[in-house]
DNA sequence: ATGGCGCGTCAAACGCGA
């Protein structure tokens, strides 16, 4: 079973290079972050016409995640706990019965937390908390889950082309990478990671400054495995090859193959 | 050496991203 992540940029703008990657790819399952789009305008009704089912939890403008599944979802939840008052759209949860039982999928969108020393940075720390808090609460079910999505933290040097261009970015400060450490710490396994140990693995390339033509990347976009869902895990890997298409989101797709 | 873009909202710049 292969379960992607893609922070498209906009769905509406999107909308071809996600059903050609999907034709072309064709993932089980895939997690879409960034989707700047209300729930009632996401264009379900392509996405369904080739196979998926389609759960969204979006907002006017910014933000916003999607859970995309060729088989049914048993239960969606929208929030991320730990704080009813969070108007942004930026955590959605589903459960897929696969037949080695069930697969919990969440679709995160990490606040950016830039500029440094504003609201913004604590309010991205603040909800990493809440993330690391409902992960020990799945963790403690000891079910396969796989947290996936659009980090917004760069979680090593190793993981940037030039760690000391993002030393005053929010994506690269010790509280953000802290936070990420923790996820590990208590358990969760950083599937690319894992399986590509070497450097010059990126997900984002900066749309100025001819980033992409310089291999100037980051990577951001994550996929956590739960131990059960890391016992079963046989390859992952970053579709690099979309930041080359026309019109591109500054994202690429990273994957897994789980043994479901 | 520096800066170089793109999306959505709305109908001209502006907020936001990373």
């Amino acid at each position: 079973m292969k379960v992607a992540t893609w922070n498209i940029n906009g769905v509406k703008a999107r909308i071809e290079s996600a059903l050609t990657y999907l034709r072309q790819e064709n993932p089980d399952v895939i997690c879409f972050q960034e989707i700047k789009s209300v729930d009632e305008n996401f264009p379900a009704g392509a996405f369904e016409e080739i196979g998926y089912n389609v759960a969204v939890h979006g907002q006017k403008g910014f933000n916003g995640v999607a859970i995309l599944s060729k088989l049914p979802f048993d239960d969606v939840t929208q929030r991320l706990p730990g704080a009813d008052d969070d108007e942004q759209a930026r955590y959605i949860e589903a459960v897929i019965s696969v037949p080695a039982g069930a697969l919990k999928v969440i679709s995160i969108y990490a606040p950016n937390g830039n500029p440094l020393g504003t609201e913004k940075f604590s309010y991205k720390l603040a909800w990493l908390k809440r993330l690391e808090q409902h992960a020990r609460k799945l963790l403690a079910e000891e079910a396969a889950f796989v947290i996936a999505g659009d980090y917004n933290i760069i979680p090593e040097p190793v993981d940037a082309k030039r760690p000391a261009a993002w030393t005053e970015d929010a994506l690269f400060q010790p509280e953000s990478r802290a936070a990420y450490r923790r996820l590990l710490n208590e358990g969760l396994t950083d599937a690319v990671r894992l399986c590509h140990p070497g450097p010059g693995i990126y997900t984002f390339w900066d749309y100025q400054a001819g980033a992409f033509q310089k291999d100037d990347g980051i990577r951001i976009d994550h996929l956590l495995l739960s131990p059960q869902a890391a016992d079963r895990l046989k390859t992952a890997g970053v579709d690099r090859f979309t930041r080359g298409w026309e019109k591109p989101s500054d994202h690429v797709p990273v994957w897994v193959e789980l043994d479901l």
